[in-house]
DNA sequence: CAAAAATATTTTATCATTGAAATATTACTT
DNA sequence: AAGTAATATTTCAATGATAAAATATTTTTG
C-alpha cells in the first residue's frame, strides 16, 4: 500500500479540526441568531460597525471571500431587510457603494446581544487557554 | 451606541479567522481532488484507510459531524461508485455496515496523490510554526 | 478613435447541506 | 404481550454557496 509521510497526514488532522470547529461555531451561532439574520448577513452588518465608511459589492466580496453572486444575494436580502443603503457610484457606473443604515445598527447590536450568551460560553470555557498567540498562529497559517 | 467588550469582539475574529482558513483548504483541496471527489467523499474514504472497520451511517455521520441525511447522500455516491461496500447488519436491521471496497483505497491513494502538493506548499510555508501546539489548541477549543 | 481587455455586477444552473418528517425496527415499561 | 419510547435510515423542501455565462461600463492599446 502507498505510504504517505506523517507531516501531510498531520495537516489533514489539522484541517479537519479547522473544519470542524469551523461548522460547530456556524451551527451554534446560527441558531442563537435572530431567524432574520443568518451569519453571511451578520457578518456583513457587522464589518460596517467597526467602519461605516461605504464598500463595492466586489470589496464586501473578497473581505469575506465569497463569490461576487454569493455577496450579490446577501446583499440583496439586506437591502430588502432595508438595513443597508446601495447607491450607484457617480463616478463609475459598474460600481454600487454600500453603507449600513440605522435599523441595520439596530439589526447588527440586537443580533450581538442574541449570540452574546454563546460568545460568553466559549470565552469562559476556554478561558485557559491564551487566544491571542493562537489567533496569531492561524493568521500565520492563513497567509499560507 | 451599544458597547460589547473586546473579548467578545476578539472571539468572533478569532472565529471569522477560522471560517476563512476552512474556506480556503475547502476551495483549494476541493480543484485539486480528482473531479468524481468532493472532500465530503473523500473524507469519508480517507477516514477508512485508518481503520477498516466497518461503521455504520450513523457512527460516519456523528465522526464529521454532519446530518444524518448529508451522510446518506455521501454514501450513496460513494456506493454508485463502488468505492464502499454497505450491507445489512444481520442482528439490527436498522442498521448497515460500511466498509471501503479495494477501488476506494484506490481513489483514495489516487486522490491524496492529487492533493499532495498543496499539502506539501501549505507546509512548507508554515515551516516556521509549531503546528503541533497549534492542533493541541483547537482541539481544546473546540471541546468548548 | 476604435477595438480589445479589464472590471463590476447579476443571472443561471448545480450542488451539498440542513432540519424536519416519514418509515422501519428494536428496546423499554408495566 | 401491548403500547410507548428510542434508535437508524431515508426522503423532502428550503437554503446558501459555487462556477461560469451574460450584461454593462470603463480603461488600455495600437
Amino acid at each position: 500500500m502507498l505510504q504517505f509521510n506523517n507531516k501531510d497526514m498531520n495537516l489533514l488532522i489539522l484541517l479537519s479540526e479547522i473544519a470542524t470547529i469551523e461548522q460547530l461555531a456556524r451551527n451554534k451561532l446560527d441558531n442563537a441568531l435572530p431567524k432574520d439574520l443568518n451569519i453571511s448577513s451578520f457578518s456583513v452588518l457587522n464589518h460596517f460597525s467597526g467602519s461605516r465608511a461605504e464598500k463595492t459589492p466586489l470589496q464586501l466580496a473578497r473581505s469575506f471571500h465569497v463569490t461576487k453572486g454569493a455577496m450579490t444575494n446577501t446583499l440583496n436580502k439586506l437591502e430588502k431587510q432595508g438595513y443597508i443603503h446601495v447607491r450607484p457610484d457617480w463616478n463609475d457606473a459598474r460600481k454600487k457603494c454600500v453603507s449600513i443604515s440605522q435599523s441595520g445598527i439596530d439589526a447588527r447590536n440586537n443580533a450581538m446581544k442574541s449570540i452574546k450568551p454563546i460568545l460568553d460560553e466559549i470565552i469562559q470555557k476556554t478561558n485557559h487557554m491564551t487566544k491571542k498567540s493562537l489567533l496569531g498562529d492561524l493568521r500565520n497559517f492563513r497567509e499560507a
